[in-house]
DNA sequence: CGTTTATTTTGAACTACTCAAAACAAACCG
DNA sequence: CGGTTTGTTTTGAGTAGTTCAAAATAAACG
């Protein structure tokens, strides 16, 4: 058995993760980050529902302190769908893009077209210096594309 | 002169575009799409300043109203920069992506990389039909790019 | 184990946006 | 040109998501 301060397993893992960010490890940013990669593409809200499980006592506003550290970090990776709330998610530093269904709010990961480093140059910078890029496709998922072609009135 | 109903010059070809759109056209309306003109990148508080000025008595209900109605019919193209209100524009229709500068919010247009059609086909589609894609390229403006060079602490 | 420094709680406030009902105006038509 | 229909705007209120500030608390370092 590992020495584990909590008594979930992979605890000691989140601990390093953390810590390796150059963050101070607790017991809330444990129980955030954890959650974030059972449950990827999550709200600050949704985050919130299961750490307060994992974690009783855990505020909506350490939730959002915490989103906001780790992804200051690179530790998480936000982003903002429109006329939805920020999403996050753990996969960071491989530049993938996301589908958005328009109907249903799903969300999935896409490797990027051109390569591994994709869409990161444009035609003009303007003279910006680009840090990152963000690649949103809005469209029908699988079911709701079924839904749509038989119900025309959503 | 031209028959206009309102006293700035380019009214009636407003009022044709919208019509042409398949909208009633309406005083609001008229002076929602050349503030849109003038002001790209405007957010509904931003377009209601200066709608207000030409209109009085006009609402920021009618506002996101007729922003909402706008972007519905192809009119208007809206877009969601994290942390930022949702911002409008009257370029429409060739796909073009967006440089912000994560400093000082500034947005430029850019076209697109890869010719006419660019990034609208993802490596692996997922089932969705893809409508839309929308590319976002975060970084530094020459402004703010100078500034942080010489002062660190933003 | 005490000190320093960062984090979390607590409580409140704010921004962007949405909803619903009543008043109103544009478009169509005789 | 005036009535009718239909869609738009105003008015008034409410909500979700997020942020701020100060006091309480806990992690890390020596």
């Amino acid at each position: 058995m590992s020495t584990a301060s909590s008594s979930l397993p992979d605890t000691d893992l989140l601990r390093q993760t953390i810590r390796a960010s150059g963050l101070k490890v607790t017991a809330p940013r444990v129980a955030v980050l954890r959650a974030l990669q059972r449950l990827p593409h999550s709200s600050a809200e949704r985050v919130f529902d299961r750490v307060k499980d994992e974690l009783a006592g855990t505020s909506t506003q350490a939730v959002y302190g915490i989103l906001a550290a780790f992804t200051g970090a690179g530790l998480v990776r936000r982003f903002d769908p429109p006329g939805s709330p920020a999403l996050f998610e753990c996969r960071v530093g491989d530049n993938h893009h996301h589908l958005v269904c328009i109907r249903c709010s799903a969300i999935r990961d896409v490797d990027c077209v051109i390569g591994e480093a994709p869409c990161l140059e444009p035609s003009d910078d303007a003279g910006f210096v680009i840090l990152s890029a963000e690649v949103t496709f809005n469209g029908l998922c699988e079911q709701c594309r079924t839904i749509s072609s038989t119900d025309d009135n959503p």
